[in-house]
RNA sequence: GGAGGCGUCGCCUAGUCCGGUCGAUGGCGCCCGCCUGCUAAGCGGGUUGAGGAUAAAACCUCUCGCGGGUUCAAAUCCCGCCGCCUCCGCCA
């Protein structure tokens, strides 16, 4: 949820915003209008309410016929009352949704434009290539005994995997990693329930644009999250941090569970776009002025990541139209993958400035210059450190060599306790 | 799943049977001030959060786990839900 004050003062930078992301700016007088009318709803049941209990005092103390009189004036006035609420509840109501339904304000830097307008920041490495015909992670993944698609699809369906031998021990290295970069970085680890309740979900904005992609648990009003940002953003709901704890840095592993509603016929081969994969997510708690300097930090931390898997990959600055509901800024890292001569998003890091923490109620408690505290909205940042299957695509394809085999990336070794893995069966 | 108990403004706690001077008691902690060579003790005051109003205040409304209901009036009575604890059953 944006500042309201900002649209009460500032609409125009609202509907800006709006015009940047490619959205109307309807939904910005809608809520122009509902604050209006809340505010005098507001007014009219809290001048009845006071007269109300002004009156209700004098009861006890009245006797005979004033206590009558009081007794049908403050009995009228009741039914008064509680119309005013019901109408003021029905005003705010009208409010909350307009205001929620305006997604966060996107920094100035962020390129205007949809999916095709991000810009390249940076490039690293440089893509591998082969003097022989390389193989996509599929065909590597069988030769390997790594990845069991077939089996995935028998037992679970289409965009389900098993990973077996070195694929498992692959996922567990690179958790591993992921947990040693996130100890050296100072994150706290975690390990978060990847089902939640409708509050988390919608408190993270994704039962909005998102909300085809989530799975919901039957006749239980909980969901499959699709990514431990959510229980994280709610693990401090409901909560004033000690604003002299911050940043609070967490590294979060749990499985996640997407949907890819509207995705059919985009990768439908191997496991780049799957419904279920697991994940080591960074988020992060701190004051907003300081969230722009720890989303560079995050995004350092996922080009080191990328860095010790020895991969080559750029960084783009994600465009407005493509910004999920909750960030002001979002970063992907996109891995070079070989068979398919283009980068591909392994990580992705967003700002989401205090949108999260207004909608879950989190808020930090301030010193101030004068010695006093005061309530500050606080901001939430997320990045992916990573996330399995595609890390082990970019991995698989990048290194491998002609007979089939894998070279495994130096910091991998010694969580896999080789140098190369070999085929299992020929080519 | 069955039975019972509990949920009060940071922590503890009074109040709930018998609705209105509880529009929330006291203690601890914390903050400010006084006092005392310093410190401690002592004394006085302050200390939930949200919203409305205002130049800013004063002020007003809401907030006793959450949501309804009864009533002129609800921390207090009634209903539903959630969470925690104890016992039983079941189980990785």
């Amino acid at each position: 949820m944006i500042d309201p004050r900002i649209l009460r003062e500032d609409p125009d930078r609202v509907r800006a915003a709006q015009a940047k992301r490619g959205l109307s700016d309807d939904v910005v007088d809608r809520a122009l209008a509902a604050d209006t009318a809340r505010r005098e709803a507001i007014t009219t049941f809290e001048s009845r309410r006071g007269e109300q209990k002004r009156l209700g005092k004098l009861i006890p103390q009245a006797q005979g016929e004033e206590k009558t009189a009081l007794l049908t004036r403050t009995k009228a006035l009741a039914a008064q009352v509680k119309e005013a609420e019901a109408a003021q509840a029905v005003a705010e109501e009208e409010w909350r949704q307009s205001l929620l339904s305006i997604p966060n304000l996107a920094a100035d830097e962020v390129p205007a434009g949809g999916e095709d307008d991000f810009v390249v920041l940076e490039t690293v490495g440089t893509p591998a290539t082969f003097d022989f015909e390389p193989r996509d992670h599929v065909e590597l993944g069988r030769m390997l005994g790594a990845i069991d698609l077939e089996r995935g699809a028998k037992v679970s369906g289409s965009r389900f995997y098993f990973l077996t031998g070195v694929g498992a021990e692959l996922e567990f290295a690179l958790i591993n990693l992921a947990n040693e970069t996130a100890r050296e970085f100072g994150f706290t680890q975690v390990i978060a329930p990847s089902m939640v309740k409708p509050r988390a979900m919608d408190g993270t904005g994704f039962l909005g644009q998102a909300a085809d992609d989530v799975y919901r648990i039957e006749g239980q009003d909980m969901y499959l999250v699709g990514t431990s940002e959510v229980p994280m953003a709610a693990y401090h709901s409901d909560e004033i941090l000690d604003g002299s704890s911050l940043p609070l840095r967490y590294a979060a592993f749990s499985p996640c569970f997407r949907k890819e509603a509207g995705s059919h016929g985009k990768d439908t081969k191997g496991i780049i776009r799957v419904h279920w994969f697991d994940k080591v997510e960074m988020f992060v708690y701190t004051t907003v002025e300081d969230s722009y300097a720890e989303h560079q930090r995050l995004l350092s931390i996922e080009k080191a990541f990328l860095d010790k898997l020895e991969l080559a990959y750029q960084v783009i600055d994600t465009a407005a139209g493509d910004l999920g509901l909750s960030a002001q800024r979002k970063f992907d890292c996109e891995a070079w993958i070989p068979t398919q001569g283009k980068y591909r998003e392994l990580t992705s890091t967003s700002n989401c400035t205090e949108f999260q923490t207004r909608r879950l109620d989190t808020r930090g408690r301030f010193t101030t210059a004068d010695g006093g505290t005061e309530l500050k909205a606080i901001a939430t940042l997320n990045g992916t450190l990573c996330a399995v299957p595609r890390a082990i695509v970019a991995i698989l394809e990048t290194h491998q060599q002609a007979d089939g085999s894998v070279k495994v990336p130096q910091a991998l070794q010694k969580w896999l306790g080789r140098e190369v893995l070999e085929p299992v069966t020929g080519g």
